[in-house]
DNA sequence: ATACAAGTTCAAGTTAACTTGAGGTCAAGG
DNA sequence: CCTTGACCTCAAGTTAACTTGAACTTGTAT
């Protein structure tokens, strides 16, 4: 596969997979002249990366996951991640729920309803988690330039 | 409360509060000489605004919450972020299942299992969400110096 | 044969959310 | 009075994860 076919299939920019491959997180199988070939089994790999990263694993820490052979999971560190995520989704669904509330709560401001201030005391508990953005709608930016 | 009690209180650095402050996020309400006076219920804020950011949006985001009058919430923008919530959990969920399932997993290489292939398909349907980084445990960084 | 779209490299730019550093101020204690 | 520590400002630095731009090369279509 060429870059811009693993592009299209991945819904990743070539320049992305460029990074992703000086990086180590991939690899490409060669080139054609300049142009790099990938094995179609980049695929999985992409897969997997954008499954750790959905997960939480920064691109380093999915690096490290994929030792010389191929991909090489450290067992315990997928159990802690999973703990991790239970409990990132604990708290969504709190807030989830509280959101919810709020969209609907007829107390004249948030603050003088007790569903939300309870809400807020779930929120505060944690306070060590980094933000998890979601990607922002930039329109027309997806690799291909008009 | 000055700006040290604020941090202590609130877990955050005073570096950050004085950004938090210059983003419009907080205010202080005064000075006593060079120094910022906040009011108590700034604690109320700063659990809002970590809320907020565990909910998935950005300061600028929350900043847009926080209207002249207080808090004025836009209830479709809150049941909107509730149903993105939502979606996140539900992959969120799968997620954790996979990772469990892959931590205790006897096929030979991941490649071969069946559920964990399922995951990644699950995991490539979502390529649209920035991570949610967990903070590094950098050691001894907490807003005080030795 | 030549144009050109699609590759390539490499360095530099971008964004969010802070942090760090240099240099300055002030109130209280010795 | 003078030092000290906690605070201040403002500019610049940091990190992750990419993106953009400039300048160059190449396979394919005309």
């Amino acid at each position: 596969m060429d870059i811009s076919e693993v592009a299209k299939a991945s819904g990743l920019p070539a320049s992305t997979l460029r990074f992703y491959e000086e990086k180590g997180l991939i690899q490409s199988n060669g080139r054609s002249g300049l142009r790099r070939l990938f094995n179609p089994d980049v695929m999985d790999r992409l897969a997997l990366i954008s499954l750790g990263r959905s997960a939480g694993f920064s691109l380093d820490e999915i690096a490290a996951m994929f030792t010389s052979e191929g991909l090489e999971i450290n067992r315990a560190l997928l159990s802690a991640k999973a703990e991790d995520l239970d409990k990132i989704i604990k708290e969504l669904t709190s807030m989830r729920d509280g959101l919810r509330h709020a969209a609907v709560c007829k107390a004249p401001n948030h603050f003088e309803c007790p569903t939300f201030l309870r809400l807020l005391r779930i929120a505060g508990k944690n306070r060590s988690r980094q933000p998890n953005q979601l990607q922002k709608n930039k329109p027309g930016r997806d690799g291909q330039k008009p």
